[in-house]
DNA sequence: TTTAGCACTCAAACACCCTGAGTGCTAAAC
DNA sequence: GTTTAGCACTCAGGGTGTTTGAGTGCTAAA
């Protein structure tokens, strides 16, 4: 089913209307938008017909029409207009996300709360994850009688640490036993590999009878396993109530309860392999909490075949063209500098490369 | 001014009742209070009299009468008695806090988490910071020929590490003369005395024209300067709307907002020295956005002389002996925590020690 | 096929009344 | 002097009725 050209019109205008007043879009304002050439009354029988299609609908009857989730979706998928970035905003993201370089969970929360300001929806991002990470250097580290030191270098260059105080004290020697037999038997195998076996065998071989390799092992166990589950950051939360759709206390709590769960957000939208971007539009999501809300998410590269997500959450009238181009273009800067390129992409070009993404194909 | 035994009895009354039921609460439902003996009338002019001396208020004519600030303050600094926690709370706490003993950061968001669980108020923590920190030991660790870490471990025994790639190449004894001139040099100082002059002599004494220097300097200051600030945590936000005093979205919003942003909740109450314990009410807060909020906020050791705080936001409608007993609690395990110890505080002791608290007296 | 015109619908805003909880005051009782 | 019963008064909140106006669908003419 092809929409005639007047109708694609007519519900592009109903749509951005709608998103910019937040109320129902009636004939007599559509008439009067440049772009269209028709008396109310055509306007009118085009909407109910646009209506039947279950592209429109009306609260009630006396009102004026706004989009469906299906509306909405074909206006996403081939009406809506490229949004370009202002060179002001491209600069703002660049330094936002440069002066936060040094850590990666700092970086990701920066980027949340950046997203959330600049599209007033809140944000959510996840770290990437990969099942399949591996150590690939452990350094004991001597203190002093009674302290060390581990370092665990990760295969995509993440060092973690852990300080362990002994009740007893140990020597030098025995770390660098430690070291040896640790980056000969440990490095390169996944968490499942560390068993009570293969601690217990290396406690035999080492001669260590104080458990110096169980907490050791312990450690390198905890970082696997931490970091093959995602790490979720949600910010701007309180921009909810910027939008009139979240005036209702209930529909509200709704949500923000659904955000402040890390298990959910797990679960939200992610954006299907070759595509970088994914745009969820009301009853299209899954989750029930999320049945009157759009969700758009963006994913980008942290090195080392591993990729995280970062979106925003609204309600279904959102402003689709504009928090797609900037949702991509940090998405685009998050991947830049966890590639450690030093310099952003196309640093205030005003286009913010939106054409790599399928989902949005302005049609003109 | 003291007020009579009936008069406080009065108070006490309608203050635990409006708690409750979150209704003004009139003459009738008090006289049928069992610990008063007098008919609607005497109430009537009874509470006449606490309205004339500011404890008690009227929203309009014909309604029941609801608390002050003034009123509440009373009530916490007088009439409260305190809440025993039961067995299960206290195991409850216990479990969740010492299931997470792993790391500082995720400890402290566990800890808010609960405490707004557990008292279904928004919650916040504030990690402990001291400026007067340093750094304590210097370790490089070469990986290859590019590629280092630096270790450094601060006077409260955290170490933090950076993974350095380089786009030249370096020798092992480099490393180790790095090592040596920055545990001589640059261990025990603060923040400001790593001075450019101090790294362009050290450059110069060790001969580096790789920067090298700078870069570990960089890092040491960056560490220093990240745990002068104290880190932020809220939690629980969303168990706002549980409170009907927040069923005002214009209320709900100017509160969250306040509690999204990290500066201000550095603002919030703490404690006065010596007391382990603050509660604020309504006016008696500074910032403007908790006018009609009351805060409830704990301090907690964390060792070296340095101390957190751990407190909820909510409505001056509150169940204060509830509240501060169990914030009590969590603070009281989160120092032991922090110290080292193993075993909780008191474990399944109903009693939970508010009594170290002088704000919370009993009279009874 | 488009458009002007008209009768119709219905949410939102407003005015109005009623109800009942709670008050303050007065005068009698203790 | 203190307490209490009784009574007139107040006022928010809930319900009902009315008006208004934006927007509709349909019809008939252009």
């Amino acid at each position: 089913m092809e929409l005639s050209d007047r109708k694609k019109r007519i519900l592009r205008a109903v749509v951005e209307h709608y998103v910019e007043t937040a109320e129902p879009v009636g004939s007599k304002t559509i008439s009067s938008d440049p772009e269209i050439n028709s008396s109310s009354a055509t306007i009118r029988n085009e909407m109910a017909e646009l209506e039947s299609l279950g592209l429109l609908e009306q609260p009630h009857t006396s009102a004026g029409r706004i989009p469906t989730s299906m509306g909405y979706r074909i206006y996403v998928n081939e009406l809506m207009k490229q949004h370009r970035l202002s060179v002001e905003e491209t600069v703002r993201i660049n330094n936002a996300l440069k002066s936060k370089v040094q850590q990666l969970d700092n970086l990701l929360s920066v980027a949340g709360k950046l997203t959330a300001q600049l599209t007033s929806y809140p944000a959510y991002a996840l770290t990437a994850a990969s099942a399949d990470t591996v150590i690939t250097r452990y350094d004991f580290i001597f203190v002093d009688q009674s302290t060390f030191i581990i370092v665990i270098m990760l295969g995509n260059n993440i060092v973690k640490n852990k300080l362990v105080h002994l009740p007893f004290s140990i020597e030098r020697e025995q770390l660098m036993k430690l070291s040896a037999v640790f980056n000969a038997s440990f490095t390169g195998i996944p968490e499942e590999s560390i068993t009570t076996e293969l601690i217990a065998a290396t406690e035999r071989s080492v001669g260590d009878k104080d458990g110096l390799v169980s907490i050791a092992a312990g450690f390198a166990i905890e970082t696997l396993m931490s970091h093959r589950t995602r790490e979720t950051f949600v910010s701007g939360t309180s921009k909810l109530f910027e939008h009139p759709e979240y005036r209702d206390i209930g529909r509200a709590q709704k949500l923000l309860s659904y955000l402040s769960d890390a298990e959910t957000i797990l679960q939200l939208p992610a954006p299907e392999k070759e595509s970088g971007m994914k745009i969820t539009i009301g009853a299209e999501n899954l989750a029930d909490e999320l049945s009157d809300s759009s969700v758009v998410v963006a994913r980008y590269d942290a090195g080392d075949d591993m990729q995280g997500l970062i979106g925003v959450v609204g309600p279904t009238r959102m402003d689709y063209p504009k928090v797609a181009a900037r949702l991509s273009y940090i998405a685009k800067g998050l991947s830049w500098l966890f590639s450690g390129g030093s310099s952003p992409p196309e640093l205030g070009d005003g286009d913010s490369g939106e054409k790599t993404h399928k989902i949005l194909q302005g049609d003109e």
